[in-house]
DNA sequence: CGCCGAGTTGAACTGAATCAAGAAACGTGG
DNA sequence: CCACGTTTCTTGATTCAGTTCAACTCGGCG
């Protein structure tokens, strides 16, 4: 069984025939190591779930690589300002390693909607989900210690310590790779 | 005519008998001059928007406090956490200073929103609002200096400087009073 | 008047950035 | 499977923005 059923059927949104009509509208993509799904100015009509492997999305500050969130298996993920606003994507993503996502576009969400409205519920709580993420960031960035946001980022998402490079992990965590080596050293 | 009026009026995402149906179920309230609209714990159910005034929402770090919005004219405001979450809020709302609000319940909204299902998407749009406003905020603390991010709330939202004591705007540009301060003297 | 909270200014300190150099890991081609 | 160059990571020294602590100024108000 795949993650994807496991997280939907357990969602208590939504009823079971909806859950079933819902993961129905996924499609299954294989994300490549290093190969970037999504580039900035394109549209990101997708939402995706991390089914198995990693993704990163970043964006380009000067020229340099900034990383502002990791997919990590069994959570959605998306470009957030496209997905949401409709605008092009100031965000790449791409696999830090093979990934295998599903994805659904949000005209297919609005078109299940019609039938289930039980998915705006379902809907609106993965929005809430992509909200609480960024407020979390937020409270890190402003009061944690660079020490303090890589043991955050350690206690709860051990894997991307593990698969992501150093300079992945520093700019997520808004820290130069000097200094998450030092940290890392303890 | 009040402002909310002319907010929805320029709504793009409803139809002009949906906007009267919406603007008709907002509440107008007062929020006296550090008069407490919401305390931590209690659970925020409505979506406020700001008619006349100034509302501030903070949450309590170590016992002082940590200003994260302004909510200024024409602007929509909640609690984040407990309005989309149905979670108790960790925050406060205050009024900095005479405040006239308009507030319309989840409940409502959701009530609405079966007889003119545009609203969902106008209500998405709201919550896409609150979204960027988060991401905004992130790259402000990650990357831009004391005297950036007090240059980009002079440019964006200057009445807040007008009326709002050094001790919230600190804490909501993330640096301390001193610096604040310093900063302002140029 | 003198007190009180809000705001400013000064000096010392510190966490993290930057710059620079060296070590380790990585992969590609012989 | 090794040799070599490239990229990634670590370590060290210096610098700097911003904090902290402390003293001082100012304006309102009993």
């Amino acid at each position: 069984m795949s993650l994807l059923k496991e997280v939907i059927e357990s969602s208590k949104e939504i009823d079971n025939t909806t859950k079933i009509a819902l993961e129905n509208r996924f499609n299954e993509q294989v994300v490549k190591r290093n190969e970037i799904f999504l580039k900035e100015g394109q549209y990101c009509n997708d939402l995706l779930f991390v089914e198995k492997g990693l993704l990163r999305a970043y964006y380009l500050k000067e020229g340099k690589e900034v990383t502002d969130w990791f997919g990590t298996e069994g959570t959605f993920m998306t470009s957030i300002h496209s997905f949401y606003n409709g605008f092009p994507s100031e965000q790449y993503i791409h696999g830090i390693e093979d990934t295998i996502i599903r994805k659904i576009s949000k005209k297919k969400i609005a078109e299940i909607s019609k039938e289930h409205p039980s998915i705006e519920k379902w809907f609106r709580l993965i929005t809430t989900q992509h909200l609480t993420r960024l407020q979390q960031r937020i409270t890190a960035l402003q009061f944690y210690t660079a020490k303090e946001r890589f043991a955050l980022l350690k206690e709860k998402n051990p894997v991307v310590l593990q698969k992501a490079p150093v300079s992945h992990i520093a700019s997520y965590l808004g820290i130069s790779l000097e200094t998450l080596s030092r940290v890392r050293a303890r």
